[in-house]
DNA sequence: GGGCCAATCACCCGAAACAGTGATTTTTCC
DNA sequence: GGAAAAATCACTGTTTCGGGTGATTGGCCC
């Protein structure tokens, strides 16, 4: 029996879930939150196996107090829930501790695919969110300058913290090569600074 | 009838795989490669619908193999395989397009749900796998020393590229002050410059 | 009300980064 | 074998960073 809650700002799709699964025998439904706060209330004193959770609410928004659940609970799992399918948001939802996440829209079968995969304990995104998922991987990978192996070498070195004379002494070069390395980085991937540079190379995995 | 192809170089895990599976009414065995050139031979005058593909193999590994695979053929789903249950290799193959990740000691159910899921453009991680995938995400954000608010706005802006002046005159303080909260940031988070700085708060996902 | 700490501002100094310019050698590729 | 790209080194400024040191104010907690 997977004892499940929902948690949204919107009594329609609160009310659309219940009935798609009051006829699930193994299905329990525990209760509903409107907000991040009651949500809280009602696990001092009660708990879930699976809590359905919106990703866009007032207040609080399903990305935090996914967080904060996890924290607290880390034996509950949760199913991310939302209208929207950006890549963005799934990820942070995940990064936070989801186990899935499913559109509003889905089909009962999916729901309930999706609910019995994340009392298991696994990690599951339906098609369509799957795709999006990926996409957006791809898409914050792309359009990148190519750079040489030296660059990247430097670039490393850079990202871990020594200077221009400690990385000269590394690899055996002169500073001054290992400045003029450092330049064509900096003119290459269109950043004014250090601080710029890293940030780009890190979230564009390049280091 | 979804295609299979797998990629592995340990004879055993492809003869397990295939005799598992051989009685399977949807699923038809494509064949097999015992590293990442025969593998893309393959395909050079075939096609599969999911591919079944080891991490660690000698030459290209199953990351770099995975990437170059999507990059050829985005509609060829990629289902990771390892006998090890690690959260950083886990999420490499995934960044790289994999579509979900399951161990080679799994079950033949879990073998066959994974398929399925993958082929239907799920992605899904099987319980142990998606444990270990969380527990690994959790361990990335731990042991941080706490930041003001002004510490982190200061954060902020420096990871977009502003120098001390331009920040302060952004946020109305003094440079002097601006440079004060940039060497706490530095002292609290043990590093010794911009660059290290940017790379950890990007990292743990401070920015 | 006394202690703690965030937030603010201030100065000095040496080291590092950044901008600009130019040059030579080695590798790579057609 | 010759052009293009990569890799190397060099010098000169100016700006920014980073280390050290210290001070004042205001809010918060017990």
């Amino acid at each position: 029996m997977i004892r499940v809650f929902i948690v949204d700002d919107h009594p329609v799709v609160i009310e659309g879930i219940h009935s798609l699964l009051q006829n699930e025998k193994d299905i329990a439904w525990m209760g509903q939150a409107m907000n991040a706060q009651s949500c809280l209330g009602f696990f001092v004193n009660n708990t879930a196996d699976v809590v359905l959770m919106d990703i866009s609410m007032p207040g609080m928004d399903g990305v935090e107090l996914c967080a904060v659940m996890k924290e607290k609970y880390p034996g509950i799992m949760i199913l991310g829930l939302s209208t929207f399918n950006q890549g963005l948001y799934i990820k942070k939802m995940v990064e936070n501790g989801a186990s899935g996440y499913i559109l509003k829209n889905s089909s009962k079968e999916e729901l309930i695919k999706a609910i019995h995969a994340v009392h298991e304990g696994c990690i599951y995104f339906s098609g369509e969110v799957g795709m999006a998922l990926q996409e957006y991987q791809k898409s914050s990978m792309t359009e990148l300058p190519v750079l040489t192996a030296r660059e990247k070498e430097v670039l490393e070195l850079i990202a871990e913290g020594y200077t221009n004379p400690q990385i000269a002494e590394k690899i055996f070069l002169s500073p001054f090569t290992v400045d003029s390395h450092r330049k064509n980085l900096l003119a290459k991937l269109a950043v004014k600074n250090t601080a710029s540079l890293i940030r780009l190379a890190v979230e564009k995995k390049l280091i």
